[in-house]
DNA sequence: GTGAAAGCGCTAACAC
DNA sequence: GTGTTAGCGCTTTCAC
């Protein structure tokens, strides 16, 4: 029996022809090991999980979790662990937190996409031993790592982008309040325009939720009430989708009638007509910097870490010059 | 000890008080059952899996994925069932087959999605006794069910289309070989053409793998080649942006010049310039269907079966007529 | 270099 | 209605 595991998990301390012997017989018998049983008795595991809630019928349009998926495979195929993706619901959450779950699972570290400011389990992360790694969330947490582009920054380029246009009278549809991001990528927006010197109208903002219909219905609103503005920032694209189909609703072209700028450069932004100026995030690599740094914590290296990483500006055709 | 183990799994047999009791010190403790250990005893998981092979850095845009995702999750959550997405490559499919994957994974059924026909462990599948439920794929097994559109009569109706606006020198490009899909669109494409006693032109066919880059070089290809080509007929949305683009790099305007219909119904194709005739399929149902009928299977009620699901033509402003 | 034995955390028989 | 016991499949001391 033990002969037997050793050879299996690749010991050195087996006879080679035993150890052929016995990876031949196994092959033969059709063994499976039963992780389950590995995992009782290790403690330790090596999958790290990405965990998703609220799943929607009609959302993943951005193919954000994909692309952060793929990368974190891709580093963790280099040091033989496994990522597996987890669903789970507020419902459930409600009665177990994240920290239980990846107990239960047997995780040995996670990462978060999505996290909301006032989530009860963010301040259960930052006590809790279970490395994870946040996407898009700096908080403090002995366990707790972060990864995300300079968001402010990202937001005050893509805006000084308009002001250099001309434009003056720029409105802003922001995201959840309670995400960070949001926060950020509105703090960008309002630098860029008092750096030009140009007055903040608290009613240019509104509220978009990162939903598109959400971002239709606002930006409709706010262009009827302020039809002055002559450039909209959307915190996501998929609000500056919304804030297409708004300007088109009223009869308002882009980029000629309204310029329009976005955050995140999902698949669809550059196929929309016109196509989209907004900023790269390269959550490919978000996901390999977040798996590397999860291991990391896995192995006691660092007890945690923010890592930015490099956002890109792409300028499309959505902007004109006033 | 029992006690325990059946109060907190919600047991009948057990002291309404005592189980309060133990439910709230449980709480108490912080206590966290351990998934492993009960896989172990258990022998009976209670996971649905979906797994994912050959994740690329740029790929997902459809989002399939996350719809099938959604889709299981939404049924899985009626019955107590969790969901997890696993990720695994060709290479560690040399090694370990999808029947011992699940296996070690105490996966109660599996939804495949993108198998190919020519995949050794679809034959292993057939044979296996874990249930299992096939995106596009029709193939009898005893515990392998298959859940799909009559891809066959859709792509029918998309040519039909074409036909209908007087294209008769249509092009196709076909997707993998070896997926189930090709055969049965290209069939859709042939039988529409005969229908109409048109003659069907070998030439007129290119492979484009379902990969946007090769359908770029193969439309530009065919094309030029076959100038008097007026409609092309692309098996997947990602091919007919590839087609979009090699229309306009050959200085050709869709649909003035060229008619282009796709295949799939992605977040993209509606946001085209101009907007993609496509064949709509919800990933979202075949996500929830292949979750139901998963679970027949699981509880031996039905060995397996066929879901054919309805499909919706989307006529956008990508065909004109001539 | 190999075997024996203990035990990971839980559930299901079985007795009480 | 509750406690006792065995054992799921594996790894890991510890002898030999």
């Amino acid at each position: 029996m033990t002969t037997v595991s050793r050879a299996l998990n690749g010991y050195n301390d087996v006879n080679p022809d035993t150890k052929a012997n016995i990876q031949r017989i196994a092959k033969e018998m059709g063994y499976v090991p039963n992780r389950a049983a590995q995992n009782l008795v290790k403690t330790h595991s090596n999958t790290l999980a990405i965990i998703l809630s609220g799943l929607t019928q009609d959302g993943g349009k951005d193919n954000i979790v994909y692309r952060l998926l793929a990368g974190m495979y891709q580093f963790a195929e280099t040091v033989n662990y496994e990522v597996a993706l987890f669903t789970t619901s507020s419902a459930h959450q409600k009665e177990k937190s994240y920290v239980q779950f990846c107990r239960e699972h047997n995780i040995a570290g996670a990462v978060l996409n999505g996290i909301r400011l006032d989530d009860p389990y963010l301040l259960e992360l930052m006590d809790s031993p279970l490395p994870c790694v946040l996407i898009d969330v700096h908080e403090k947490g002995n366990h707790v790592s972060a990864v995300s582009i300079d968001n402010r920054l990202a937001s005050e380029e893509v805006v000084s982008v308009l002001i250099e246009n001309g434009h003056q009278k720029i409105g802003m549809i922001t995201g959840r309040r309670e995400a960070h991001v949001s926060i950020d990528r509105e703090a960008g927006y309002k630098r860029a325009l008092e750096k030009a010197g140009i007055p903040v109208v608290p009613q240019y903002k509104v509220v978009g939720d990162f939903l598109e219909q959400k971002a239709y219905d606002e930006a409709t609103a706010l262009l009827t009430r302020h039809p002055e503005i002559t450039a909209l920032f959307c915190a996501s694209d998929m609000m500056a989708i919304g804030a297409y189909r708004a300007a088109k609703d009223l009869g308002r072209r882009i980029p000629e009638d309204l310029s329009v700028a976005g955050f995140d450069d999902i698949p669809i932004a550059e196929h929309l007509s016109p196509p989209l100026t907004t900023v790269g995030q390269d959550f490919y690599q978000m996901g390999y910097e977040a798996a590397k740094q999860l291991l990391s914590m896995i192995e006691g290296r660092v007890e945690n870490k923010n890592i930015i990483l490099s956002h890109k500006l792409l300028v499309r055709e959505s902007i004109c010059k006033l």
